[in-house]
RNA sequence: GCCAAUGUAGCUCAGUUGGCAGAGCGGCUCAUUCGUAAUGAGCAGGUCAGCGGUUCGAAUCCGCUCAUUGGCUCCA
């Protein structure tokens, strides 16, 4: 037979060699680095026979699809180690995830820390035994009847489609009901760690029982899962939680409540430069700022639509059943822009109108939700929505796009984004409303420009808002966990409810087009991101301090407010410490800090005219003249002010 | 909301079988005027997250609540 390998090349094998035994005959170190394979695009066990011509890739750790090979065996050693332990458990499911391998299980206590250590234990020894996985199929009823007392099997083999294969792996004394594929023997699973213990839902449903799942990793060598945990450890001294509360951008105060951070100096300071920022370019390009209520009476939200949709997650204020006035905090600023709107006739030669708002946004959400400066009840978004004509859509669209990317080339993280087009699901009939009609023209309009812009982006279902589908741009945070950073929607729904209309050309009153989007998002989850980003050394321009001034002796504090004095004239944050001793403490909190410049003067430098200059990253720049510094600094900030 | 873990001075942490709440760093005062973390002396700083219970006696044991953290669900 014929096999074409992944280079193109073609050659010729024996009928009915598996995989495994072709990669060994191709080279010696690809059958031994081999753990999957794939044939014309189905990923299979290395044990497969291959019987007739066919394109054939092994793939090893290199390849996603030999990781997850890997790491989903991982998952059956753990659960394998369970059952050793834990006779009682009751296996769920146990997925190959990005990042390595999960399994949930039903067990009468949750498991400890402790347990960890001995599965883990336990784990080892099966690995050590090496023991081959051998895969078998049965009948629907011979299924059912094997993993009898296990409702989650049961379900999962029930939902299966009549004539699909029911695939099993058996590894010494555990069998599991799995597609697979699966590497040769549990020998290849050298290196694993298993990292925490979380409650999942069955089926990711809250309705459903809650399981004990473990989440673990693995590696080929010990070497490179070394590596991995070392790398997890220092992103998470990154985390803004931790970095940004040390460095004093916010905190948190037990009697102010869950989810409502105070922020600090530093942080408000880097806030208002981004804001003042943000709101000068929207300015230059043609935005209207607005400034609204930050609550109204329920009817608004009863016309947007949002009192059905988003009731439960707003803070509302007044009984209706004992007659009093119902209020309610604002979770959005549409409604309000949109009587802004209302509040004029427009011609189409008014359009587009776009109105800007920093608007700070209030969300009742659930106490389990709240994180860091991530997940907030009250945040202040970059909100703008754009009420244009039809025609006007796509370029309006573009205009935001550029917009948005702009700013993200300003902020540094154009690269750490991703695209997310958001679409509805007609599956979830309470969560959109329903005109399966517009979902589709307007999801065929947003697919149509996204690839006209060529941007490439990723989608999902059931993640539009409830009027209409999205982009999301996505940020990874330390963690791992993904959460939209920036979002530009086109809404088809809410025109029509609150009868917003235009007087076109030809004198008739039409519908107008909405794009809502944010351009930074929200201020306090976007600074979380950068404190992660630049682990909380801020590039020079939105840094809440610029340059620390620290006096060696108390003869030379005059000279260097002399020199302080200058450079806040200039427009330099600065702050200047006085206490003459313990320079090299100073230095270190400075640098702690991560301050751009640390600026150290004593009498030397007070009589000669010059500063000792330290700056970021680069280290002691030594003595140069105070003139020659400010020049040099004023040019950078200038450079890097300039977008 | 659900499953867990955690909560002692501004920070990092100690506090034994329940028996006087501690250290280092930081802060303040005085002396020192010092060159890339650690000068000396002194002082202040605590409702041991909160409330209740058990006990002669609770930071310690039990219960509830609040907050923080990791997940799940939800979401910008």
């Amino acid at each position: 037979m014929k096999i074409t390998l992944f280079d193109g090349n073609v050659k010729e094998f024996e009928n009915g060699m598996s995989a495994l035994e072709i990669a060994k005959a191709l080279s010696q170190k690809l059958g031994k680095k081999a753990l999957a394979a794939k044939i014309d695009g189905n990923v299979v066990d290395l044990s497969t026979k291959i019987e007739k011509d066919c394109k054939l890739e092994i793939l090893t750790f290199e390849e996603e699809d030999g990781k997850k090979a890997l790491w989903h065996t991982a998952s059956h050693v753990m659960a394998q180690a369970v059952l050793h332990l834990y006779p009682e458990a009751k296996l769920a499911i146990g997925p190959a995830i990005d990042t390595g391998f999960y399994y949930d299980f039903d067990v009468p206590e949750p498991f400890t820390a402790e347990d960890l250590t001995k599965i883990e234990k336990e784990m080892k020894r099966i690995v050590a035994q090496n023991i081959p996985l051998e895969r078998f199929e049965l009948s629907r009823q011979e299924a059912l009847d094997f993993f009898k007392g296990n409702p989650y099997k049961q379900e999962l083999i029930n939902e299966l489609t009549e004539g699909e294969t029911i695939s099993l792996y058996k590894q010494g004394d555990f069998t599991d009901l799995c597609a697979g594929p699966h590497v040769m023997s549990t020998g290849k699973v050298k290196a694993f760690k298993l990292l925490s213990i979380a409650g999942a839902y069955w089926r990711g449903s809250e309705k459903n029982k809650m399981l004990t799942r473990i989440y673990g990793t693995a590696f080929e060598k010990q070497e490179e899962l070394a590596e991995y945990l070392k790398k997890l450890k220092e992103a998470r001294e990154r985390d803004h939680n931790k970095l940004g509360r040390e460095l004093k951008f916010f905190t948190t105060n037990e009697a102010v409540g869950q989810g409502l951070p105070l922020i600090m100096p530093k942080g408000a300071k880097t806030i208002q430069i981004l804001q003042r920022f943000v709101e000068d370019e929207e300015e230059s390009r043609g935005y209207l700022l607005t400034k609204t209520p930050y609550m109204a009476k329920s009817d608004l939200y009863k016309i947007s639509g949002h009192w059905d949709h988003y009731k439960d997650g707003m803070f509302i204020i007044g009984d209706e059943e004992k007659g009093e006035e119902v209020l309610a905090l604002r979770p959005m600023t549409c409604p309000f822009q949109y009587m802004i709107y209302k509040a004029e006739h427009h011609s189409y030669r008014d359009l587009p109108m776009r109105y800007t708002e920093t608007s700070p946004l209030f969300r009742n959400e659930s106490s389990g939700e709240m994180h860091g400066l991530i997940r907030v009840r009250q945040f202040t978004l970059a909100d703008a929505h754009i009420i244009c004509t039809p025609e006007q859509v796509a370029e309006e669209f573009k205009a935001v796009l550029d917009l948005i990317v702009y700013i993200m080339k300003s902020l540094g993280i154009e690269d750490d984004i991703t695209y997310r087009f958001s679409k509805w699901s007609p599956l979830n009939k309470e969560k959109y409303l329903d005109d399966p009609e517009a979902w589709e023209t307007t999801q065929v309009l947003m697919k149509s420009l996204l690839d006209e812009i060529g941007l490439n982006y990723k989608e999902a279902d059931d993640e539009a808002a409830f009027y209409g589908p999205k982009l999301d741009l996505q940020f990874k945070n330390v963690f791992g966990k993904e959460d939209t950073i920036m979002t530009l929607q086109i809404d088809f729904g809410l025109a029509e409810r609150f009868d917003m209309v235009y007087v076109d050309s030809d004198g008739e009153k039409k519908r107008p087009y909405i794009i809502h989007r944010s351009s930074i998002g929200c201020y306090e989850r976007t600074l979380a991101m950068l404190i992660e980003k630049y682990a909380g050394a801020m590039p020079l321009w939105m840094a809440p301090e610029q340059v620390r001034l620290l006096s060696i002796t108390d003869r030379s504090v005059e000279y260097l407010k002399e020199w302080q004095n200058k450079l806040k004239a200039a427009g330099v944050r600065t702050s200047l410490d006085i206490r003459s001793e313990k320079i090299g403490y100073k230095i270190r909190e400075a640098r702690g800090e991560r301050l751009p410049y640390i600026i150290v003067a004593g009498d030397k430098e007070a009589e000669n005219g010059t500063l000792a200059v330290r700056k970021r990253g680069e280290g002691d720049l030594g003595e140069m003249s105070a003139e020659k510094f400010m020049s040099m600094l004023l040019g950078e900030i200038a450079e890097k002010s300039i977008f």
